[in-house]
RNA sequence: GAGGACGUAGCUCAGCUGGUUAGAGCAUCAGAUUGUGGUUCUGAGGGUCGUGGGUUCGAGCCCCAUUUUCCUCCCCA
C-alpha cells in the first residue's frame, strides 16, 4: 500500500460532488459574461518571470511561484554570486518562468503582443487558475480560480457601469446577497493632497483601508508609525469622522475634496456619473461609496470596486477597477482598461456556508439497468442505446453482481429509476421499472420508459 | 516573514491525576433476505495514537525537537 500521499499545501482535490458545484458557478459566470458580449481567451499557466515581477508590489513579488530552469539551473552562478546576491536576484537568474499570479497582467501582455489582431474596445473574459505562495487560511488558497472580465481600449464610464451590472447579474443568479463597494483612486489622491502628504499616498491609503478592521485608533497608530505629520493625521481623521457620521457619505465627501484638490473632485465626479447611470439599470445589489476602499494600488488609477457577501464573514469575493496604463509597462501606452475578477473558490465557500447550492445538482444518471447475466446484458444493451439516443442519461451496471449491490449503487448515486430485464421481462419484451423514491415497481415497455423520463 | 491552536480507524471524535488487550458513531464488507436499494437486526475487517528522541517500572496522556492542517497578522480572490 502506498502511504503518505498528499498534495502541496494550499492546493485541493475536488470530488465529483464538489466539481458539480464549482461547474455550476463557472457556468453561471460564463453565461453572464457572454450575455454582455465578452469573449473568452486563455493564456499559459506560466509566464516569463520578467513579465510578472514588479507588477504586484514588493509583497506580491515574494508571492510569485517561480519555476526552476530545466537542466543546470546553476550554470553561470558562482559561489560569490550565491553569497553576495539577494535571493530575488538569484531567483531571477535561476528561474526564467513563473506561474501566473493573476489574470490581469497576462491579459495586458496578451493585448500588447496581439495588438494588431485585436479590435478595440476589446471585451474579454478569462476563467483560469492562478497561484500565490501565500500562507493558506480561511478562504485563501495557493491555487485558486479567477474569473476575469475586462474591457480594454475605452475610457467610457459606461464600462464601469456594465461591470456592476454583470456583478449584480451573477450574484443574483447564484442567490447571494452582496454589497458592492465603490471608490476612486483619484479621491484617495485628493485626500492625500488635501492633507499635504501626497508623496505618502500608499502609506495613507493602506492605513485607511483598515479603518473597518482596526478602527480609528489603529489607523492613527499606523499613520504615526509611517511618519505622517500629526497635523495631517488630524485632518484626515476629521474627514472620516465627518463622513461616517453623515447621513449621506457621498454628498458629504464632496465638500472635503472640492475646494482644494482637482484630482479629488475629478474622482468624485466619476463616481457621481456612475451612480447616475446606475439608477437606470435596475440593480438589485446594494452599491455604496466607501472612501476607505483601497485595493491593488499598484495599477488602479480610477474606479476601485469590491464585492462582499452580506451574510457571511469572508474576504472579498470579487474585486477590480480601472487601470489607465497597464499595457504601458509592455510598451503600449495610453490604453485604458477596466475589469473585475470573481473569486470562484471563495464564492463556492460562501455558497456552501449558506447552503445555496441546488440539492439535486449531482444527479446525472436518470436510469440504471441492472445486470443479470450475459443474455440479459445484451437485452439491456440494446435498450440502452435507444434510450441514450432519446437523450436520457443512463447506464448499465457492469457486473453481474447481487441485486442488493446493484440497487445500493443506484441509491448511492441518487439515480431516480432502475430498470431490470430478466428472463420474464425478455419474454414479454419489457422491463420492470422501479421508482427509487417511492419504491413502486411496474412493468413497462421501453417506449413507455422513454416517454416517462423525457418529461 | 511573525504569532496561536491542532494531529487517535476511511470520516467525525472520546480516551480520567500516566496503569493491563486504545473505544464510539458514521462509512465499508458479509449475513438475516438466492429478482430489489434507502429503514431494522447480527457479525467482521480496519490503528507502529503525525514523526523522531527523552523522562518513567510503565507514555495516546508528561518534556524536547520536527512536520502537517487550521486560525490570526501582513496582503489579497
Amino acid at each position: 500500500m502506498a502511504v503518505n500521499v498528499s498534495i502541496p499545501k494550499g492546493t485541493r482535490d475536488f470530488s465529483p460532488a464538489e466539481m458539480i458545484r464549482r461547474k455550476y458557478i463557472f457556468q453561471t459566470v460564463e453565461d453572464v459574461f457572454r450575455l454582455y458580449g465578452y469573449l473568452p481567451i486563455e493564456t499559459p499557466a506560466m509566464e516569463n518571470l520578467s513579465t510578472l515581477t514588479g507588477k504586484y508590489g514588493e509583497e506580491g513579488d515574494r508571492l510569485i511561484f517561480k519555476i526552476l530552469n530545466s537542466g543546470n539551473y546553476l550554470e553561470g552562478i558562482s559561489n560569490e554570486d550565491i553569497q553576495n546576491s539577494s535571493t530575488t536576484k538569484l531567483a531571477a537568474r535561476m528561474c526564467e518562468k513563473a506561474l501566473r499570479y493573476d489574470l490581469t497582467v497576462p491579459f495586458a501582455r496578451y493585448v500588447v503582443q496581439n495588438r494588431n489582431e485585436i479590435t478595440f474596445p476589446f471585451k474579454r473574459y478569462q476563467i483560469q487558475p492562478v497561484w500565490r505562495a501565500d500562507r493558506p487560511q480561511k478562504g485563501r488558497y495557493r491555487e485558486f480560480y479567477q474569473c476575469d472580465v475586462d474591457v480594454i481600449g475605452s475610457n467610457s464610464l459606461l464600462n464601469e457601469v456594465e461591470l456592476i451590472q454583470i456583478i449584480d447579474a451573477v450574484f443574483q443568479q447564484l442567490g447571494l446577497n452582496i454589497t458592492i463597494k465603490l471608490n476612486n483612486r483619484k479621491i484617495l489622491s485628493g485626500i492625500a493632497e488635501v492633507i499635504g502628504e501626497s508623496n505618502k499616498i500608499v502609506d495613507i491609503v493602506t492605513a485607511i483601508d483598515k479603518f473597518e478592521k482596526i478602527g480609528k485608533e489603529g489607523v492613527i497608530k499606523e499613520l504615526i508609525s509611517k511618519e505622517i505629520s500629526i497635523d495631517a493625521i488630524n485632518k484626515l481623521i476629521g474627514f472620516f469622522d465627518n463622513t461616517f457620521s453623515s447621513e449621506n457619505k457621498f454628498d458629504n465627501f464632496k465638500s472635503i475634496v472640492q475646494f482644494s484638490s482637482e484630482v479629488g473632485i475629478l474622482g468624485w465626479n466619476e463616481i457621481a456619473t456612475i451612480f447616475g447611470y446606475l439608477t437606470n439599470c435596475n440593480i438589485k445589489a446594494k452599491v455604496e461609496f466607501d472612501p476607505t476602499l483601497a485595493r491593488g494600488l499598484n495599477y488602479y488609477t480610477g474606479a476601485i470596486l469590491e464585492v462582499k457577501a452580506n451574510d457571511v464573514a469572508m474576504g472579498s469575493i470579487c474585486g477590480g477597477g480601472r487601470y489607465d496604463d497597464l499595457t504601458g509597462i509592455f510598451g503600449l501606452p495610453d490604453v485604458s482598461g477596466v475589469g473585475v475578477s470573481f473569486g470562484a473558490d471563495r464564492i463556492c465557500d460562501v455558497m456552501n456556508e449558506l447552503k445555496l447550492f441546488p440539492e439535486n445538482a449531482e444527479i446525472s444518471t436518470q436510469l440504471l439497468f441492472t445486470n443479470h447475466g450475459e443474455a440479459e446484458m445484451i437485452y439491456a444493451l440494446k435498450a440502452l442505446a435507444e434510450i441514450r439516443q432519446a437523450g436520457i442519461s443512463s447506464e448499465l451496471y457492469p457486473d453481474n453482481a447481487k441485486l442488493k449491490k446493484q440497487f445500493s449503487y443506484a441509491d448511492a448515486r441518487k439515480i431516480p429509476y432502475v430498470a431490470s430485464g430478466g428472463s420474464t421481462e425478455m419474454q414479454e419484451n419489457c422491463f420492470t421499472l422501479k421508482n427509487m423514491q417511492t419504491g413502486a415497481m411496474e412493468k413497462k415497455s421501453l417506449q413507455e420508459i422513454i416517454a416517462l423520463l423525457k418529461k
